[in-house]
DNA sequence: CACGGATCCTGATGGC
DNA sequence: TGCCATCAGGATCCGT
């Protein structure tokens, strides 16, 4: 479910009321994608200093080590004072002096995972291969050409493998890729210069405005709170296949691009 | 090294 | 109403 712009609506939602609040207890549900990596006890007494996010992971700095949150494909985070029994899909709950924190993730594709610092080699191994951040100042136009150059995988893919940069899924690329006028199928090392700088613009822009819209809520995405997102109301292209393009009026196309779903234009992108 | 496909899991939806 | 196939916001692993 959650791109860059979901997990840092979640984050947002939630950071300055965990932030110094102290561990009491740990409950879990089924198995999420990877173990903790940690005994659930050696958590509590411990305090959460702040809420970071890197790619899609939302990183929660303890007074010891880190606590990495995935919300994989269907996941979504609440976080209160009273929260409601667990239910079945809700498989991590944080209790803490000012709240508790609770993964919800049907699908399980979601984790948890504890480290004792960000350098441990089970965090290097979530973020060790990590692309730039999109909205940071370190999203440099060189370095993203540079590492589209060695790709020959279309530029919709390489944007998904989140290893040039990261934060961009199926929704986002489409959406980005639709700014920047590309076709998906393009193949990424044939891009020129020119494009490409209006390629980072469009990432930007796109991911920017979809954290000020709260996010996309395709299905059941809400932020700490329970808000739902609006963004998925503009997107240009995701989700509108055989409607007319709001620029052109040609109708949306939809293709399968490695078992994903890719939206595009045949008009306003050029291969 | 980089690519494409299979894979993890559950729920919603649509065709017959 | 039931049954089956297909599709969903992700990312890793494996064979080539």
């Amino acid at each position: 479910m959650p791109e860059l712009p979901e997990v840092e609506v979640t984050r947002l939602s939630f950071v300055d009321r965990i932030s110094g609040a102290k561990i009491e207890s740990v409950r879990m549900g089924k198995p999420l994608r990877w173990p903790l990596g940690c005994l659930p006890q050696e958590l509590v007494g411990h305090s959460v200093v702040s809420v970071r996010r890197r790619g899609k992971y939302l990183l929660l700095d303890l007074d010891q080590g880190l606590l990495m949150v995935h919300l994989g494909m269907s996941g979504s985070v609440t976080f209160g004072r009273h929260l409601p029994p667990a239910g079945v899909h809700d498989h991590f709950d944080l209790c803490t002096s000012q709240g508790t924190l609770r993964l919800h993730d049907p699908r399980r594709f979601g984790a948890v995972v504890f480290a004792p610092g960000e350098q441990d080699a089970r965090a290097q191994k979530l973020l060790g291969k990590l692309g730039m951040e999109p909205l940071d100042d370190g999203f440099d136009l060189a370095l993203f050409q540079k590492g589209l150059t060695r790709r020959k995988a279309a530029i919709k893919q390489v944007l998904l493998a989140g290893d040039v940069v990261v934060g961009v899924g199926n929704i986002y690329a489409s959406e980005a890729l639709f700014l920047a006028g590309i076709r998906p199928t393009t193949q990424a090392a044939k891009l020129s210069r020119p494009r490409v700088a209006r390629l980072q613009k469009a990432i930007r822009e796109v991911l920017a405005l979809a954290v000020a819209r709260g996010g996309s809520t395709l299905k059941d995405f809400s932020n700490a709170n329970g808000d739902a997102g609006h963004f998925q109301l503009e997107a240009m292209v995701y989700g509108r296949a055989g409607q007319a393009c709001k620029v052109c009026g040609t109708p949306i196309r939809m293709i399968r691009q490695g078992q994903r779903s890719t939206f595009f234009c045949s008009t306003c992108q050029k291969p």
